[in-house]
DNA sequence: ATTATCTATAGATCTATAGATAATGC
DNA sequence: ATTATCTATAGATCTATAGATAATGC
């Protein structure tokens, strides 16, 4: 049964959009073609009249992942409250939305280096966003210090998510958001 | 041809060294059983005399190489000679060894939570080596500070390797060094 | 006799392709 | 007629096991 061309074009926006959650979930490797087209409710075969490959799904998917997180933020008041929400134990226990580079982490160095240019974009677009929270509150923008901070947020979130122990995780977000609060 | 006992016991060691390097270096799914005994100078049929499963050659693996990066450093002066180190482009490159945490990040979230044990031994200790620090040259340990500047050290590291475009990519290093340095 | 390693292979899984199907869109 | 999807499967790879081999260690 043959979707018009619209359903199709849904179709493959929903094997996108399965694909950016589950690879940030579960890892690229360990998520199968399979898996993601039962995830979008279709079957395996088809997938290769969508993508010409697995990498080319995950190239599409991350990019749309990243543009997805960075999207649906609001406007933060404050450095501070960017922290607030960026370590929340929400975004920590959440793994399939949320933060990229967080939830691959190394996985995205080791991608083809042809598909990592939206990588780069991406963190460009992070470290714009604290240095406009940095001139929205305490003046002029530091380029350094946005990228420290934005360090500490990305390192803090791998951290309290690798770790077994739930109170040391707490204490990594809780200490890490109030440092970048205090406008060190 | 049988070995020694005393063989076959650094047989079993080289798995674990040969595997420490190869899982930082490619990630755990990415490297098969059959690639950790090629690596080792063994075949693949062996693996199973020395190893219950892969499963636990990974939590071994992991735990020595977390031990290896840590007892193979020198005593730093400062925490900003710690920075330099640990965000150098040689530490950067070389990504078979150095930080475990830096080189699996996400992926040591997603073991069995029963291997993850040494992960929180291994980030507590790296808090405690950056409290000596702080004690060594600015006068008393703040431990919040201490998470916050080893989030920035991890998170860095991270970013550096996934960005595409080496100039940014020094940049972060560059940029995270001197704020640490800073003592903010 | 014991045992570390090797050869060979079973069984599962994963990417990708081929051909059939059936409804859309010209 | 075109094409998005489905069924079926080829081919590669990966974990794990079974049985053979040959030197060690009692």
């Amino acid at each position: 049964m043959r979707p018009t061309k619209e359903q199709a074009n849904q179709n493959r926006q929903r094997i996108i959009d399965t694909a950016g959650k589950l690879f940030r979930e579960k890892g690229i490797h360990a998520v199968g073609v399979d898996d993601v087209m039962k995830g979008a409710g279709l079957t395996h075969g088809g997938f290769y009249g969508h993508f010409k490959s697995k990498g080319d799904l995950a190239a599409e998917a991350l990019s749309h992942a990243m543009d997805e997180s960075l999207r649906s933020e609001q406007d933060y008041p404050s450095l501070a409250a960017l922290a607030e929400t960026y370590l929340s134990k929400a975004h920590r226990d959440e793994t399939e939305n949320g933060c990229t580079v967080a939830s691959l982490g190394p996985e995205l160095a080791r991608l083809p280096s042809g598909k990592r240019g939206v990588i780069a974009s991406y963190i460009r677009k992070r470290i714009g966003q604290v240095e406009a929270l940095q001139e929205k509150t305490g003046g002029k923008a530091d380029r350094g210090k946005a990228i420290a901070d934005l360090s500490s947020l990305v390192g803090a979130l791998v951290m309290a998510r690798a770790v077994d122990d739930e109170a040391l995780s707490d204490e990594i977000l809780a200490e890490t958001i109030r440092i970048i609060g205090s406008n060190r």
